[in-house]
DNA sequence: ACGATCACG
DNA sequence: ACGTACGTGATCGTG
């Protein structure tokens, strides 16, 4: 049977461009589109198997639905140039495929694509329409189906005449009756006011047609009667331009449009010089000379997979084979694992995948599993350990042994990769394809486990896929010179993380509920005072509103703008508070306000009622320095600097009576590694005598003696300190100092002149990553910078800067997190009842019994310091109190 | 879903 | 001439 696929080149180009992540080839070219659209081609040549295929573009700026209406498809944003140089690729590239394409002068490609369905269709063919435009729905007929994108490209949905029914309520027809009526700001389509899907629809189900609506506006009342009936002529005009011309002049004849498969010889140059390697092997062509070795892993579509769906019967042989399980999967929902579910759990041995579903893991006749889990001699390999130790731990299952995790190694292997998941990583390493979760369970409101076949074989495809990604990851690591960093500090951190999370720590529930009241009585005085002032009421928690006020309202002085539109941040503010009374009682606000929203309100929705503490959820692979950051709460970011604030941290409390919080931080920990790495004598001078590091600083900038450093000296030689650390611009410091840049650079120049070893280790640095690609810390972590030779001096620049930061701030994280697993050893050795409970990037708190309080003051210090050796001290400071307020 | 804002190191 | 300090997460309003 003959099959037609017509395909909207702009709309899916388009899509796949906004879609994919930006991608070049090795000369430069962008080619994310072009690979989103290819990828798409591919699939549905397989998938469909059409004996015709045809590609419409659109042509010229002008078609002749502007003849009637300037303003069709105004408004629009420009091509990204990254776009618009990918059309002569893609034509190129459907040349090679034997695809025909087609545009003409005047038509969109719907008009095309509209034109031929209809031929098609008259003469009986079936026909499918790609496109990510709902207006083509209503070319629907029985030999014509649309399939629309969804998720970008990667997949489509088709519609029929029924699906449309079940979906809009709508025969195709309509269609055009419903953009009449609700417009589309995409086309510059205006519809009517105040009428959208919902509205439009229902008067749709009622009257029929945009004709019957207009003549019945009768039966209607209120403000949308009025709205038909003063848009009247737009609503009629709107429908118009969304209907598709369905008779294009066009002398196509069906037999050019015939498609008869690939050819690997036409086919392959072009995916060649567009780099999609993957591609080229998922079509079996052979990679050719220039791609360079051939790959061990060859691509194909999913690999046929066995699963054995263990049930209590089963339990007793999967005994047995506990002993040769080579890699665990545990599939948990939602973000936080504090709160997931299992959904299954997948045990592999070297042939055989093993389903166990969350009840039989739950279930009296699990025992077996979970004492295999327990067991700290029974290795486990799999991804995201940590968090499936933390989902058990809440089910009352013990999780030991984490040998190897897979999502911490392709952290350290790329810090910066974003999709560091399974799917992620099996393309990465060009393994046969893995559905990514989102596909298989759907994301957000639709999150749904689908039924126990197609559960366990996603699974053991994923558990598959790990046990093929493990000794590859191994060799990385070897290759990297990171064995060390991942076995003997990051897997061994991993557990000490979740033994944090697990202990949470205690939140007196009524002090910050009290607290709470406290800022409510002053939030309520400002905001009258606020709106008093304004003379009149708005949502000051809203940007545009505030901005309306001071600036239109009152006349203030535009100081700064966003890209929305007038800037109210605090910087602004302070700058407006001597034009007028009210913008103090902002800043005020706003302080009160994110006190009582973010740290009250969250932190009380975050108290666990059965423990009477919060659960932080530490993350060891986000942060692309090596830091930790913490989630659900926030522990990492509670108040400190304003008194204010400050005050919530006394609701931080021992969870057993009698016991203190104790807090120590290292002090300029980032400045001492600078003086290390950069071997810069003055600067390591000063630590070696254990100075003030800013009044230093000052002293030797300014050429004064340390005594005759004021206070405006010391802060600007802190704020050039700061941006050492963050890799020193004029225009940077400027802001913060608000000097001018030329004062800043000339600020700059003094700091150099005096710690030359500290110039040299920047312009080190730099050309060190311009060379290699990327940085290292002391411990081998490695952050890529690929943007470090870019022609963008922007670009280029921030990939400069963080050259200069990465090794710092990282060096510095990895010290704290070996003072973590070196304290982690001291409390067990000394037998301590001492808890470690929070990471603050250079300080560590604990929960201590009285008689342990002498003791830990010592040994938490002393631990800190000696968890690595410089050539600069390290030094840490310690405190305690009954809170974490008083522990300053 | 995204930008603006602001909390921390 | 270019136009920015480094690294995070939570909340709110808005499209």
């Amino acid at each position: 049977m003959e099959k037609l696929i017509l395909i909207d080149g702009n709309s899916i180009i388009y899509r796949a461009f906004f879609a994919m992540p930006p991608l070049t080839n090795s000369s430069g070219m962008h080619t994310n589109a072009v690979y989103g659209f290819t990828n798409m081609l591919l699939r549905l040549i397989q998938e469909e198997q059409p004996t015709h295929m045809m590609v419409a573009f659109d042509a010229g700026k002008e078609t002749f639905r502007h003849e009637g209406y300037q303003e069709y498809k105004g408004g629009r944003e420009k091509t990204p140039p990254e776009l618009s140089e990918q059309f002569p690729l893609l034509k190129e590239l459907l040349d090679s495929f034997g695809i025909t394409r087609f545009e003409l002068k005047g038509y969109e490609a719907d008009d095309i694509i509209g034109t031929v369905s209809r031929q098609a269709d008259e003469s009986g063919r079936q026909v499918i329409v790609v496109t990510g435009d709902k207006d083509m729905l209503q070319l629907v007929s029985d030999n014509v189906k649309v399939s629309l994108t969804r998720k970008g490209v990667s997949e489509v949905e088709p519609y029929g005449v029924q699906e449309i029914q079940e979906r809009y309520g709508l025969t195709p027809a309509q269609i055009v009756d419903l953009k009449g009526l609700m417009g589309d700001t995409s086309d510059n389509i205006p519809g009517v006011p105040g009428i959208g899907e919902k509205t439009a629809l229902k008067l749709l189900h009622q009257f029929g047609s945009v004709e019957e609506v207009l003549a019945r506006t009768d039966e209607l009342k209120g403000k949308q009667k009025e709205n038909l009936i003063n848009h009247a002529e737009d609503a009629r005009m709107s429908k118009r331009l969304a209907t598709i011309f369905r008779e294009v002049p066009l002398e196509h004849l069906w037999d050019d449009m015939a498609f008869s498969g690939l050819e690997e010889e036409k086919a392959a140059p072009m995916l060649r010089k567009l780099e999609f390697k993957s591609l080229i092997e998922r079509l079996s062509f052979t990679a050719g000379p220039n791609t360079g070795e051939k790959n061990a892993n060859p691509a194909h579509e999913a690999e046929p997979i066995h699963v054995t769906v263990v049930d209590e019967a089963g339990i007793d042989s999967l005994k047995g084979k506990l002993g040769e399980i080579e890699v665990l999967h545990v599939e948990t929902n939602g973000d936080n694992p504090h709160h997931a579910d299992i959904i299954g759990l997948i045990l592999s041995s070297k042939d055989s995948h093993y389903y166990i579903s969350s009840e039989l893991l739950k279930h009296p006749a699990g025992e077996p599993v979970r004492q295999w889990l327990a067991d700290a001699k029974a290795p486990k390999k799999g991804y995201d350990l940590h968090r499936i130790d933390l989902a058990l731990h809440w089910q009352g299952i013990v999780f030991e042994g984490a040998a190897f995790d897979i999502q911490l190694a392709a952290y350290l292997l790329d810090p910066t990769e974003n999709n560091q998941t399974l799917s992620g990583l099996a393309s990465k390493y060009e393994l046969s394809f893995l559905a990514p979760d989102d596909e298989v369970f759907g994301k957000g409101a639709k999150y749904k486990v689908p039924d126990t076949g197609v559960l366990s074989l996603h699974l053991a495809h994923k558990a598959a896929a790990a046990q093929k990604i493990i000794p590859l990851q191994e060799q990385e690591l070897e290759k990297n010179e990171m064995n060390r960093l991942f076995f003997e500090l990051e897997m061994p951190l991993s557990r000490i993380l979740a033994d944090m999370e697990k202990q949470g720590i205690a939140v007196n529930r009524e002090d910050l509920q009290e607290l709470g009241k406290e800022f409510e009585t002053q939030i309520r005085r400002l905001v009258q005072h606020i709106y008093e002032l304004a003379g009149m009421e708005f949502n000051i928690n809203s940007p545009k509103q505030l901005g309306e006020i001071l600036f239109d309202k009152l006349g203030l002085p535009v100081i700064k703008k966003t890209k929305t539109g007038y800037s109210t941040d605090a910087e602004v503010l302070e700058k407006l508070a001597p034009y007028h009374d009210i913008v103090q009682s902002i800043l005020e606000y706003r302080q009160l306000a994110k006190l009582q929203s973010t740290y009250v309100e969250g932190l009380l929705k975050e108290i666990r009622p059965e423990t009477g503490k919060v659960h932080t959820y530490y993350r060891q692979t986000i942060a692309a320095t090596g830091r930790l950051s913490s989630q659900y709460p926030n522990l990492q970011n509670i108040p400190i600097r304003m008194e204010e604030g400050r005050k919530i941290r006394k609701v931080f409390v021992p969870s057993e009576p009698g016991w203190h919080i104790l807090a120590a931080d290292y002090s300029q920990i980032e400045l001492r590694v600078l003086a290390d790495i950069s071997g810069d004598e003055r600067l390591k001078e000063a630590f070696v005598n254990d100075m003030d590091i800013h009044t230093k600083t000052a002293s030797d900038v300014f050429g004064v003696p340390p005594e005759q450093v004021d206070s405006n000296m010391r802060r600007s030689a802190k704020a050039v300190n700061f941006g050492i650390v963050y890799g020193i611009s004029d225009y940077g410091l400027s802001q913060n100092l608000n000097i001018t840049r030329k004062e800043a650079a000339k600020f700059i120049d003094q700091y150099f002149e005096v710690f030359q070893g500290v110039r040299k280790y920047m312009d080190d640095i730099v050309k060190e990553a311009k060379r290699d690609g990327y940085v290292t810390t002391l411990l081998e972590r490695r952050r890529y910078l690929p943007e470090i030779n870019a022609s963008n001096f922007n670009l280029r620049s921030f990939a400069e800067r963080t050259a200069m930061n990465t090794p710092i701030q990282g060096t510095a994280a990895d010290i704290i997190k070996l003072a973590m697993v070196l304290m982690n050893d001291v409390l067990r050795e000394h037998g301590l009842k001492s808890r470690m409970l929070l990471q603050v990037h250079d300080e560590l708190v604990f929960e201590v019994p009285e008689d342990e309080l002498e003791l830990m003051t010592k040994l938490v210090p002393e631990t800190m310091e000696r968890a690595l050796s410089l050539s600069v001290p390290l030094k840490a400071e310690v405190s305690s109190g009954l809170n974490w307020y008083e522990a300053k």
